[in-house]
DNA sequence: GAGGCGTGGCT
DNA sequence: TAGCCAAGCCT
């Protein structure tokens, strides 16, 4: 069964920017990075800031080097910012600790920070050839399929788990992993799976019971709540903007933002909140409209306030930044909005080199 | 174990 | 349109 799917791939393999060539082995940095940035994240998100990397920080010696606000500002509009502090603090330990070289096998890749047990696995398998079983939402996918596994995910994975281990092979079990990442992409798709390209159709219980789009069974999901918040567009005599760095942890942890109050469950008092603005401005003026913004958890809803400061004053984790400028902070996407949102109001249409 | 944590593309 | 989904990790 197992052959099977590595058949297929030497036949249909898809050209990645972090594969080797048939036949060759990848280097293990190409394939941590890669690995992390592909985290519930799309083949085609990740491309064009794999190739950013790669420029410029050519080995994880390079990365180690660099400063952690270097690399925030180049994952900037990738997501989910944790990783990338700890793609910057994996980098560190391997230098410091591994002498440049990543570990060889599942159990020490899995101590180092941002690696989980799926990243491990494949890191072993893609780099090192190892017969460790990667479980991602494409295996558990496929999985869930071929052995109709009825129960629920996320109480299904142990199961799942299971099922993967026995089929890795001992051979080109690198080759395997990724054979399984394609068929899920490209063949066992969410919806719509194209069965009759399937290498595996002949063993797939969902196929033969025609219940293939019914799996896998998930458990139902929460509703999501609306937060409402303002956020403050402050400029000085000189038109910059000021930014302000965000703690550590939590959302969007050690990134820029556009000042904003606490986001909360009902629609925000303007007036209250000038009252907590970061400096004081005269006149505040509301913008029209205002930006949402859906996260994994919540909808946010942004009220704009603009101010404007005569000498700039200095704020506790702030910045000043020119507004050609800005397209080049640490700022996420939903920040990137609110900008281009106030620019649009301040300026009339222009600028829009935000990102 | 369940919830926090981004974003963009697709239907 | 609004929801679903993507090569998960951490606490």
């Amino acid at each position: 069964m197992s052959a099977k799917l590595v058949d297929w791939y030497d036949r249909h393999r898809r050209v990645l920017p972090w594969r080797s060539p048939p036949g060759e082995r990848a280097d293990p940095y190409h394939v941590w990075l890669s690995e992390i940035m592909l985290q519930q994240t799309t083949v085609a998100a990740v491309g064009p800031y794999f190739r950013d990397f790669l420029a410029r920080w050519p080995t994880v010696a390079h990365l180690a080097a660099a400063d952690l606000d270097d690399v925030l500002r180049a994952w900037a509009g990738l997501g989910y910012y944790a990783r990338a502090r700890n793609l910057h603090k994996c980098a560190r330990v391997v230098a410091a600790d591994h002498g440049g070289r990543f570990p060889d096998d599942e159990e020490g890749l899995r101590q180092l920070p941002g690696i989980g047990a799926y990243t491990a696995a494949a890191i072993a398998a893609i780099a090192f050839d190892r017969p460790a079983a990667a479980v991602d939402g494409n295996v558990e996918r496929v999985l869930s399929r071929v052995f109709t596994v009825w129960e629920p995910l996320p109480a299904s994975k142990p199961v799942i788990r299971d099922l993967a281990a026995r089929l890795v092979p001992d051979r080109r079990a690198g080759d395997y992993t990724q054979a399984l990442f394609d068929l899920g992409a490209t063949v066992c798709t969410p919806r719509k799976p194209r069965c009759m390209l399937c290498p595996w159709a002949e063993f797939c219980l969902a196929r033969a019971d025609g219940v293939q789009e019914q799996l896998p069974a998930k458990a139902a999901k929460a509703e999501q709540p609306t937060r409402y918040g303002v956020a403050f567009f402050v400029t000085d005599r000189d038109g910059n903007v000021l930014l302000r760095r965000r703690k550590e942890q939590g959302l969007l942890g050690g990134m820029m933002e556009v000042p904003s109050g606490d986001w909360t469950a009902a629609p925000a008092d303007i007036a209250a909140a000038l009252a907590r603005a970061p400096v004081g401005a005269a006149p505040w003026r509301t913008l029209p409209g205002a930006v949402r913004h859906t996260f994994t958890h919540f909808h946010l809803h942004l009220i704009v306030v603009a101010g404007r400061v005569d000498m700039a004053p200095p704020v506790p984790d702030g910045v000043w930044v020119p507004p050609d400028r800005l397209g080049a902070e640490a700022l996420p996407t939903v920040m990137r909005k609110v900008v281009r949102h106030a620019l649009v109001h301040l300026t009339g249409g222009g600028a829009s080199e935000v990102g």
